[in-house]
This record gives structure tokens, C-alpha cells and sequence, in this order.
DNA sequence: GCTATATAGAGAGGTTACCTCATTATCTGG
DNA sequence: CCAGATAATGAGGTAACCTCTCTATATAGC
């Protein structure tokens, strides 16, 4: 739906010229990124469109399956939702079988969230999918040495921004 | 949400003409781009939150500034949202003073969106904010060099995935 | 042991950024 | 000149957030 594009250049004359000044390449650089970011985000989001899961619930899951148990609050950390917020996730997920809800034998006022058998297999599949993906991507415009130059230039980026 | 391909290769490595086993480092590539992406957006996002514009106003502002002069219509394209959506968007920029919305005289069912001098004011503003920021996050951990090299490598991949 | 305060999760209700469908004005091709 | 197509928008809905509040439980101080 979103992918036929119209020409929006018609003859109209803009009011000024104004500036399009990607004179360092760092803009370039910049709009690179983000455009492939986009990319992978949007290819990944089609190709686990038939498990029926909105974004955040795939990222919930992730996030519990990575934890292999975790409380409400945590999870709300990890998403960086409001604790509120988790629970309606939460419930989507317990509601498919994918998470089970139970009470934490350690502390009476809070609850244990764990993968389901359902949960573990989804989470492998949709892995698998967005691995996939990824690869061919990739794999599709970088020799195995250029994506590891990437990987290595990339990596230090992240090293410095991640918290 | 964007498309309506449907691609049923789950599970499976989709066969691409010649493997390598990138396995964990495909992962960590594809870790570190999303991760520098979403740091870089939240830098910015963190950086002009005290105009009080939501992420997708500002989007909005560029695409016009872009343009210099664009119809709700071609601007909902822009920003992947229907063209019912961008009324309420461009309300908000008109609201502020940061656009214009005057009936098109080519068309007198349409209306052309074109920036203020505020408007141009706060493109800019944000612009080099964005730039600035860009720019010390690359400068301090890349050499011109390596940041060249990312450069090319993220351009042919970006090519490769917008349209 | 008993109370004061903090914390975990969830109910109630609001906001926002989207959506679809319907409506009005205008354009365009036969 | 009239039958659609198209541009924007009003009306009304939904989903994913939020804050504020409530209840149950934990824990620290007396």
C-alpha cells in the first residue's frame, strides 16, 4: 500500500531554492544509516506480520525470552514503557498463551512472567526470520570482508553511545 | 503496515546464491547498526524536545523545507501516514506559525504548505543542532577515513533498500 | 510485635497519533 | 456538460501510551 510512490514534482515553482547543503559527507553518512535502519526495521516488521504479534509484544517477548524470567517492572524498564504500561502487553501475550503470568514465590505482590512452550517456538522462529533477512540483506551488497570492516566501524559507534 | 508482500519463508535459510556463515557476526552487525540508529535518534530527539515538537512535526518541517512547497496529500506520502493523518500534523505547524496552508491556485480543491520565516528559522535551528550532533558522535570515535568507509559501505546498502 | 512507609501490580480514565468512512468542492475525460 | 476521479477535511473509532489511585505485601524503626 505504502510502497507505490507519485510524483510529487510538478512544474510548481517553490518558493525559494533553499537549502539541500549535504556539503559534509557526514549528512550523507547519517541519512545512510538511518535509511538502512529503516530498511532492516521495515523488512523484519513484513515478514512477522503473519504472526499476528504488534512490534512491542515481538520486543517483549525478545526481552523475556532473553531474561528467561522477569518481573512486570523489569520488563517495563527494558522497554522503556511506563510500569503501567507493561500489563496490557502482558496481557496480549498471557491471552495468546505465549507468556504465562504467575505469582513470584519470592515476594507475594509481584508476578513471574515466563516463555510458554508456544512463546519459546515463536520467539526461535521469528529469530530465525529476522536472521534471515538480515543475512540476505546484507549478504545481497557486502562481501563477507566488507561486512565485517561494517561490523568492526559500527561496533565502536555503539560501544560509545550505549548506556 | 507498510506492504502487503507476504513472504512465507519461515524458518528456513531462504537460499541465497552463495553462503557464507556469517552467523554471529551477521547478529552483532545488524545489533550495532540498530543500536547507533537508535542512539543517534534519541540524541536528537533529546536535543530539540525544548521546541516542544513531536518527532513527527519536525519530520513534517524537513519534508517541507525539502520541498519548499508541497500539497497535505504529497506530504502524507512523505511521512508514510495517510493523507487524513497529516491534517491534524500540519494543524499543529499552522497552529505555531511555522507553516502556511493557503489554497493552491492551480487547483482550487487543494492547499499548498510552505514554511514561515519562523518556519525557515526552526528548520535551520534544528538542522544544525542534528549536524552538530551527528557529527561529535562520528568525530569522536571515527577517524575522516574510517567515517568515509562507513559511508560508502552504508550508502550501497541504502541503496539497495529504498526504492 | 506493631506500626509507618515503600514497592509491585493493576483499575480507571485521559491523551495522542494514527486509522476508515463520509462529505464537499473541484477537476478532467468522453 | 456530465460521470467519475481527486483533494482536503469532518466525524468517529482504536491502540498504545500516560498519570493517578487502590490494594496487597514487604520492610525498617520503634
Amino acid at each position: 500500500m505504502s510502497s507505490e510512490r507519485l510524483h510529487s514534482d510538478r512544474g510548481q515553482v517553490p518558493g525559494v531554492a533553499h537549502e539541500h547543503r549535504p556539503d559534509s559527507s557526514g549528512a550523507a553518512l547519517e541519512g545512510s544509516l538511518m535509511a538502512v535502519a529503516r530498511g532492516l526495521r521495515r523488512g523484519w516488521a513484513d515478514q512477522i506480520a503473519h504472526t499476528g504479534l504488534a512490534p512491542h509484544q515481538a520486543r517483549a517477548l525478545r526481552v523475556i525470552a532473553a531474561e528467561g524470567s522477569i518481573r512486570p517492572g523489569a520488563l517495563a524498564e527494558r522497554l522503556h514503557v511506563a510500569p503501567r504500561s507493561v500489563t496490557e502487553v502482558v496481557d496480549a501475550l498471557v491471552e495468546r498463551e505465549l507468556v504465562s503470568r504467575e505469582p513470584d514465590p519470592s515476594d507475594r505482590r509481584a508476578m513471574t512472567l515466563t516463555l510458554t512452550e508456544a512463546g519459546h517456538e515463536l520467539v526461535g522462529e521469528i529469530g530465525a526470520i529476522r536472521r534471515a533477512h538480515t543475512e540476505q540483506v546484507f549478504g545481497a551488497v557486502l562481501s563477507r570482508e566488507e561486512q565485517d570492516t561494517l561490523a568492526a566501524l559500527l561496533g565502536r559507534l555503539a560501544d560509545r553511545l550505549s548506556p
